[in-house]
DNA sequence: TTGAAAAGTTACTTTTTGTAACCTAATGAA
DNA sequence: TTCATTAGGTTACAAAAAGTAACTTTTCAA
């Protein structure tokens, strides 16, 4: 890779948000915490690549997990403060597709 | 892949944003037209997947290419209308990564 | 004893990316 | 004349990421 000028920050932020599906994943929690499932069927998304995507969203601290030990065992995702602080991001995409797409 | 209850336009956006390099093109031509190989050093992208990228967003009317006819050849990439209506989406990317990263 | 549900993981194939070399045309230097 | 440079790409090939489907584990219910 290339050394840059760009803004390192940024660079890294497009590193995550514009990596296939998180975005989509972000927006899909925007709605409130979501079981594992439940956003696998909201979403055109794999469970093999869902669940990637989830954990380093997780590393990142934009995503939390969270185990209900019942049975059968319940996990849930919700958006950290973090995560949180993107939905005005995901809001202007958002307003963009209804004004400017087909 | 699976039919989803998603919005098709956001789908769409994030089809187009989502896509490696894409975020980071539009945000350098923020400031201003800019020839080929400009954007190509401002950025840690190839010539390659410049190129192509490049035309993918001038075939969904977000980028315009516009060629000078001098020697050597001259070519400039600047946002249409539909591309500066991303502005908003972008900063709001921009601060966050500013107000959250590292 | 068979089946179902939740939350993943594994193995394998297809697409995308990354990297580097090459192309064309014009100009200018040695 | 031959070589090198500039601009704006394209080609070929290897490496990484994504898509797909089958499989795993635990627990309970029929």
């Amino acid at each position: 890779m290339k050394e840059t000028k760009l803004c390192p920050r940024l660079s890294k932020a497009m590193e995550l948000l514009g990596k296939r599906w998180t975005t989509l994943i972000l927006y899909q929690l925007l709605e409130g915490p979501q079981r594992f499932n439940e956003i696998e069927s909201a979403l055109p998304v794999s469970g093999r690549l869902l669940s990637e995507r989830l954990k380093e969203l997780e590393k990142e601290g934009i995503v939390e997990r969270r185990v209900y030990s019942e049975i059968p065992i319940r996990v849930e995702y919700s958006l950290t403060e973090k995560g949180v602080a993107l939905e005005g991001a995901i809001r202007e995409i958002e307003q963009w597709s209804k004004d400017w797409l087909k």
